[in-house]
RNA sequence: GACCCCAUCGUCUAGCGGUUAGGACACAACCCUUUCAAGGUUGAGACACGGGUUCGAUUCCCGUUGGGGUCGCCA
């Protein structure tokens, strides 16, 4: 079997979308699933649209996700001799000619055919009439001669056998009156070039698939195996492109998403194996194959990236997260991190992963350690810290006072003791505490709060917020 | 409009002729519990419709409906 050949192709016009970055997912996937080589190419010959921020943000949106591609892009613009060369090879063999209709006449056989309820738009004028009748001064474009008659079939890995008359299909513009050779001959080429076996692409290209592989036949080249895979639609049902509100993958990173959990939920968008939902990338490359590629279209859905998200996060390491979480912080806090603050953010980490579902999350439910004092009090928090709580508060300090080492058990002993002595169950006094601690009445366990802000922290904001009148502070 | 593709819980999906139609997210309840998560248990929730084929269709075929994609000298 010879080695299988898989390739990206993004026209840079914007960002990387996560449609795209499903698409390179399994390009990625199959190519390392057989050992054989994931390449990039720059689908870059619109010159007017390409720019090269939107390249440096699909190759950094690739390597954020950890999709290593082989060797160096390939930008398509670089190779227009080599497809001029095909296109003038195609005119020699009788396989395309030059066509002279104007954008009127264009505009106008499209409009006629509409009305006749024609698939076909080009009425083929040029098609065999002789090069002498040509206008003055009209540059042609080059046009496929496709067949009249008959049908073209491809063997789609995903959607099996897809067949199309050959009457719907039009001659297809191979080189522009400028001389530049356009995407449906670039990609025909430089996929020739380029030794791919494998194109995996969105559904969005299958009709292109019937067009180029006659290309491809008139070439006498040997077609690639196709897999169009279903594209992502948006919550709503609809495509999610880039002019409908799809966000780039950058977006996903920004909003504080881990790239692994992006990968593992694009992948099961549209992908099973079995009942399996958390798959790690080994595994994945292990298990991945057309087999698995389901049919239909997928809508996003972010509440389940979220769920996954969250999982993944709470088996990061925290050294790892602590640098991404820590940038999040100095931002809301616009200030950077102590080393005293870093320590304590990473002692923090193993508590607070354990309840986030993104970075941002995460990073906002950390802010409370980073306070002098006791942070300022939400609603809630005011709510629990009333008169009762904050006398209750002030009787506790001495028991706290009185912990010799500032670690989990003896911190709970002292509070279930103190707790007993005044009747009251456990909650009853973590709660207020909590709020003098946090200025919340959410967070990881008090003891693990206590423990991680030390002894004089928390003896200040205990005792800050037992005295009468402060509502807020820091 | 023409052409192409698709169709199982709200969503992602398993199923590859015979199942009490399974799992995950979300939702509800309960358990655990110092809050919130996590975890555990349970619950509600689907084969779009109509014809065939077959002893038997979610599964195979056809049609209908619905959804999506493509119709550029864009990619």
């Amino acid at each position: 079997m010879p080695e299988v050949v898989t390739r990206f192709a993004p026209s840079p016009t914007g960002f990387l979308h996560i449609g795209g970055a499903r698409t390179a997912l399994f390009n990625w996937l199959f190519a390392r699933h057989h050992e054989g080589r994931f390449l990039l190419r720059i689908e870059d010959t619109d010159r007017a649209r390409s720019t090269d921020e939107a390249v440096q943000a699909i190759l950094e949106g690739l390597r954020w996700l950890g999709l290593d591609w082989d060797g160096d892009a390939i930008s398509q613009f670089t190779r227009a001799d080599r497809h001029r060369e095909a296109a003038q090879a195609l005119v020699d063999a009788g396989h395309a000619y030059r066509c002279y209709a104007s954008p009127e006449e264009l505009a106008a056989m499209r409009e006629k055919a509409r009305t006749e309820g024609k698939t076909r738009l080009y009425d083929g004028t040029w098609r065999d009439r002789d090069p002498s009748e040509a206008p003055e001064g009209v540059a042609p474009v080059i046009r496929f001669k496709a067949p009249l008659t008959g049908t073209t079939t491809i063997d789609d890995a995903v959607q099996g056998p897809v067949t199309v008359q050959n009457e719907n299909l039009d001659d297809i513009v191979l080189l522009r009156a400028d001389g530049t050779p356009t995407y449906m001959l670039a990609v025909v080429v430089d996929d020739q070039d380029m030794g791919v076996t494998h194109v995996i692409r969105g559904d969005d290209h299958l009709n292109n698939a019937l067009r180029q592989v006659n290309l491809i036949r008139a070439l006498g080249w040997q077609e690639p195996h196709y897999a169009h895979i279903s594209l992502i639609h948006g919550p709503d049902g609809a495509k999610m492109s880039k002019r409908h509100g799809a966000l780039g993958v950058e977006a996903y990173r920004d909003m504080g998403y881990l790239p692994e959990a992006i990968r593992n939920y694009l992948l099961r968008l549209g992908w099973s194996h079995g009942d399996d939902e958390f798959i790690s990338t080994e595994q994945a490359i292990e298990w991945f194959g057309f087999e698995g590629i389901g049919k239909s279209a997928a809508r996003f859905d972010f509440a389940k990236l979220t769920n996954m998200n969250g999982h993944y996060l709470r088996q990061a390491g925290d050294t790892r997260l602590a640098v991404l979480v820590a940038p999040r912080i100095a931002k809301a806090l616009d200030r950077n991190l102590t080393d005293a603050e870093q320590a304590r953010l990473l002692a923090a980490l193993p508590d607070l992963k354990q309840r986030a579902t993104t970075l941002n999350d995460l990073a906002e439910s950390a802010l409370f350690y980073f306070s002098d004092g006791t942070p300022p009090l939400d609603d809630k928090a005011r709510a629990i810290l009333d008169d009762e709580a904050v006398a209750l508060l002030g009787r506790v300090v001495p028991a706290l006072e009185a912990v010799a080492a500032w670690e989990n058990e003896p911190l709970e002993a002292a509070v279930r003791g103190f707790a007993e002595t005044e009747g009251l169950k456990l909650g009853k006094v973590a709660q207020p505490l909590r709020a003098a601690l946090t200025g919340r009445a959410v967070s990881p366990g008090v003891f693990d709060v206590m423990r991680v802000l030390g002894r004089s922290e928390c003896l200040k904001r205990v005792g800050g917020a037992s005295r009468p009148a402060p509502s807020h502070e820091g």
